[in-house]
DNA sequence: ACTGTTTAGGTGTCCGTGCAACGTTCTAAG
DNA sequence: CTTAGAACGTTGCACGGACACCTAAACAGT
């Protein structure tokens, strides 16, 4: 697992990893910084209030949010403190566990999602759907799904 | 360009785009995390080196590595700070200007480098490579050929 | 019922990063 | 030669996030 398979074929594949990292890294600078000028909205922000809006009855556990938006719960737990600053979601108990939070998506939180979601998609467009051809798209995905895979057998 | 083109598009772009949010952040974690507890090197860290490897006479200005590690100018100077008290680095005036500074990979970085390049590689092996079919991996490299485009037009 | 274990969420603390401002040096215009 | 402006690298500051640890509640076995 930790060998080394041949070193010869590492030379194209090492480019195409490295201009993943690049190609995701621009996308989500450009993203995080239009939400910010337009909205005053951080990406990982932006992120928790879709997930909430998704939601049924707009809300989430914190835990599972969490898993979600791909933060840690400590890192979760002081942005839905920001986020209840401003109003866009609140806590509420849950009833059949005392020791459960819901995160829950305000009518505030809601509207300022709605603001904000044409400058989110257009970003996407703009900075990546736009660039590739319909197909390709559709390429990406099943790839995508293959790697998605390994989330539910190999990472618990 | 702030327009929105057509909601109805976007239900399963949108998803092929979080998907790939969390594709890249799940590997990049994965590498992240092993390489610091084998070699208690982070992920940017080895990039440096990396770049710095790579580089004619391994050296590289401030300036042009910051923006070869995808970083800040003022995030690679506490970097390379960090990699110089570890002596994996050295600071070197440079003789054509007087402002210039380059970051030259010490032979003991050089040794931690090749030390950590299989971990590196099998990680991304393990993570991304090895679950894409090897026509997939060409795709990819095509698709993000025309991302890599935008950067030499559109953002300077 | 009781005690140990697991789970949910929050807190203390540290680290890494970006932004804005700064000093220094190079370059161009007068 | 002088001076305005740009470029290079560094620093003060604040913020966001992770890790380790903590409390409270739920669950397990005896």
């Amino acid at each position: 697992m930790t060998l080394l398979h041949d070193e010869s074929l590492t030379a194209e594949e090492l480019t195409v990893w490295r201009m993943l990292q690049r190609a995701q890294m621009r996308v989500t600078r450009h993203l995080e910084a239009e939400l910010l000028v337009a909205h005053d909205l951080a990406l990982a922000s932006y992120d928790v209030l879709l997930q909430l809006a998704e939601a049924p009855e707009r809300r989430l556990r914190m835990n599972d949010l969490a898993g979600r938006v791909l933060l840690s719960r400590s890192g979760l737990t002081r942005l839905i403190d920001r986020l209840q600053r401003d109003g866009l979601v609140e806590r509420e108990a849950c009833a059949s566990d005392a020791r459960g939070l819901y995160a829950v998506l305000t009518d505030t939180g809601a509207a300022r999602l709605a603001q904000a979601t044409p400058t989110y998609l257009g970003g996407i467009r703009s900075q990546f759907l736009d660039l590739l051809a319909p197909g390709e798209i559709e390429q990406v995905r099943v790839m995508l799904a293959k790697l998605a895979a390994l989330d539910l057998t190999g990472a618990p």
